[in-house]
DNA sequence: CCTTGACCTTCCCATCGTTGGAAACTGCAC
DNA sequence: GTGCAGTTTCCAACGATGGGAAGGTCAAGG
């Protein structure tokens, strides 16, 4: 079948599609003789396999360790669940990130009467002296690796420096 | 100042002020005669003042609208309240996106022995014939990457072929 | 004075997953 | 045979960030 049909029964996008055969997530498809590239069911198969991974928040790297343990027809369940409760955890991590974010916006939103005045504490809590957000826990060493997330800056810009 | 000293005591890397003058987010810096950039403490002010909105999650489009609320001394503190709400709102659902598949995971894994056997209930899971994961809401578009990243992930082609 | 090293400048590239579009071709129906 | 839908490849963009090259500046030490 043509591409256009084989992601519409898999749900991965003709663009994705050519992209993860790109990148070598997914091996060459055959062609026809037009040169359309052609699918079978099992390739629907896996495509499937993938978008849900995705679905999962799995990188691609990752959903190319799930395709490497899917088709390893010798590994221990164990290693899958090793794999599984790894990314739990790192969703986890996420989540947690953003709650620390939540429960700081809400803390200033809370304090902020919220009428016809300009006075705005959220505000006020940005522009701020000092190196801390309110009443935040005084900034962990929180840097996680960088799957998708972005909160794992915060670098030193330099170390020895002059007033110029 | 130079940039490395506004960087340092701001906690924006100079990669990043640079990055934030070319796009316009913050006015071109002064120069020294040598060419250098040259910073005063207004400018680590909104420095820093850019760093905390985006450890709360701001994208930088968002961070704008807030400088333009920061230097407004007439706006009403209601305008800031609602900007705020809103964006609390976003994390939140980005926070039940991941929750959702932090539970299907922990739903699979919970079915998974974990042993020496292959037989394994995740890899099962997404392997599945069918259109949807256990018992998951229909796919709705994640990426929890970014607070405000390019959100509509519809491709047309998958679309319209649901099983339930 | 000259070297050294830290700093700065600009410019380009890579990341990651995904989409958009252009130019050219194929397939199918009218 | 004409037109449209689908396909091909290639190139670019997004957002935020880092890496690095090639070259200019500055201060300290010889």
């Amino acid at each position: 079948m043509n591409i256009g049909r084989a992601a519409k029964i898999s749900g991965v996008s003709p663009k994705m599609i050519r992209y993860y055969e790109q990148t070598g997530l997914i091996p060459k498809a055959a062609r026809q003789d037009s040169g359309y590239r052609d699918y079978d069911d099992a390739d629907v198969h896996r495509l499937r396999f993938i978008r849900r991974a995705r679905d999962l928040g799995f990188t691609v790297e990752q959903i190319g360790e799930l395709l490497g343990l899917w088709s390893d027809r010798s590994r221990a369940s164990a290693d899958v669940k090793a794999f599984a409760l790894e990314h739990i955890e790192r969703l986890k991590e996420k989540m947690a990130e953003i709650e620390a974010m939540v429960r700081t916006l809400e803390t200033l939103a809370n304090h902020c009467h919220g009428d016809d005045r300009p006075d705005c504490p959220i505000i006020e809590g940005l522009a701020e002296e000092g190196d801390a957000m309110p009443r935040l826990q005084p900034r962990e060493p929180r840097r996680f690796g960088r799957s998708g997330g972005q909160s794992a800056r915060r670098h030193a810009a330099g170390s020895s420096n002059r007033t110029h």
